[in-house]
DNA sequence: ACAAGCGACGC
DNA sequence: CCAGCTTCGCTTGT
């Protein structure tokens, strides 16, 4: 079976990294103590904060060490956010399933002082729903035979991967539920929604999805968004304007020593609409002036392409290679 | 099979 | 108009 997990944070002790409009309004910015900052909002609803990263990475990582040593498999998928799988070591018995669940819950609260929320179930669909709905620091365990059951009178969107568009699209079929989705006519589905994410939908609505928990993921590409200080289409103006993000793109890659292959120029609109010029490299490269140099001159395409300012920009690159490879053993298999 | 551009989703 | 970052799928073109 599939666990997921959910890490509490650290938000106290952090500190401001992105304030939306309302908190600046409010005197919230960036790099402010989150304490601080929630004085000045004493309780402002729609204010959205955010801590910053880092501060948060290094907790992040002891915390996933901690569930990967009580796990049969792992995948991370965000920086609080991990799924493991327990099939082997518990062989469907969720009972067993738990106690390594509290047992994680038990880790984390002792050697970091932060809660999590745990969800249990037989896909990763279902594991991820049940963590939701056990926030904050709750355990929720759906066992195979009610799985179904507990799902029916649930809304679409409380699945992975259905959010505004889809409910849209499905609430005109007359799709609320989960059970309605169950019951659905693939066909009706398929024609609106497409052949696969309709599979995956008919699938997730009686929890059984057939994601696997993927070993060994890393990130494919890295990117730098900034906005910019005036709406300009002006390709100068805005690479000034991701001098520092050049500089953070090629650390990245450094950092992990990888290189990529592709690189993009994106723009956010004045429609907020978004717009990409890319282009693929003969061989991969993670040179400084490599980043610069075609970021700058797929802006200048960029800029003459688009009938409307930036409002944002940023440079991307992906096609990422270079770090060891390391490939689960299932998948060692299947290339023989 | 790959390249490019776009859109939806989620953290 | 929640900022910034990431992943994935679809479509079109080569």
């Amino acid at each position: 079976m599939v666990v997921c997990v959910f890490s509490g944070r650290t938000e106290d002790s952090g500190v401001v990294s992105t304030a939306n409009y309302r908190a600046r309004e409010l005197g919230v910015h960036s790099g402010m103590p989150i304490a601080t900052a929630k004085k000045r909002l004493h309780g402002a609803d729609s204010v959205i904060i955010r801590m910053e990263h880092e501060k948060y990475e290094a907790v992040s990582e002891r915390i996933m060490q901690l569930v990967r040593e009580r796990a049969d498999a792992m995948e991370q998928t965000g920086i609080d956010e991990t799924f493991i799988d327990l099939s082997v070591s518990c062989r469907g018995d969720y009972r067993a399933a738990l106690r390594t669940a509290e047992d994680i819950k038990e880790a984390i609260r002792h050697e970091e002082g932060l809660t999590c929320s745990i969800g249990i179930g037989r896909s990763k669909v279902v594991a991820k729903l049940c963590s939701d709905m056990a926030k904050p620091g709750g355990l929720k365990v759906a066992e195979p035979e009610s799985t179904e059951a507990f799902l029916a009178p649930l809304p679409v969107s409380r699945l992975y991967g259905v959010g505004p568009k889809t409910v849209a699209v499905l609430d005109g079929l007359g799709i609320k539920t989960i059970g309605d989705l169950a019951s659905a006519n693939p066909l009706e589905l398929e024609e609106r929604l497409g052949k696969k994410f309709s599979a995956y939908l008919m699938a997730a609505s009686k929890g059984l999805d057939d994601e696997p928990v993927r070993e060994g993921v890393g990130p494919t590409q890295f990117s730098r968004i900034v906005t910019l200080k005036r709406d300009t289409r002006d390709s100068d103006e805005a690479m000034a304007q991701l001098k520092n993000g050049v500089g953070y793109l090629h650390g990245r890659l450094a950092a992990t020593n990888m290189s990529f292959k592709t690189i993009s120029a994106v723009g956010i609109l004045t429609d907020l609409s978004i717009r990409t010029r890319s282009r693929t490299l003969e061989s991969p490269v993670n040179d400084i002036s490599s980043i610069d140099q075609n970021a700058r001159e797929l802006f200048v395409e960029l800029g003459n392409a688009v009938d409307k300012d930036f409002l944002r920009v940023g440079i991307r690159v992906s096609g990422l290679v270079g770090r060891k490879e390391q490939q689960s053993l299932s998948e060692f298999v299947q290339q023989r």
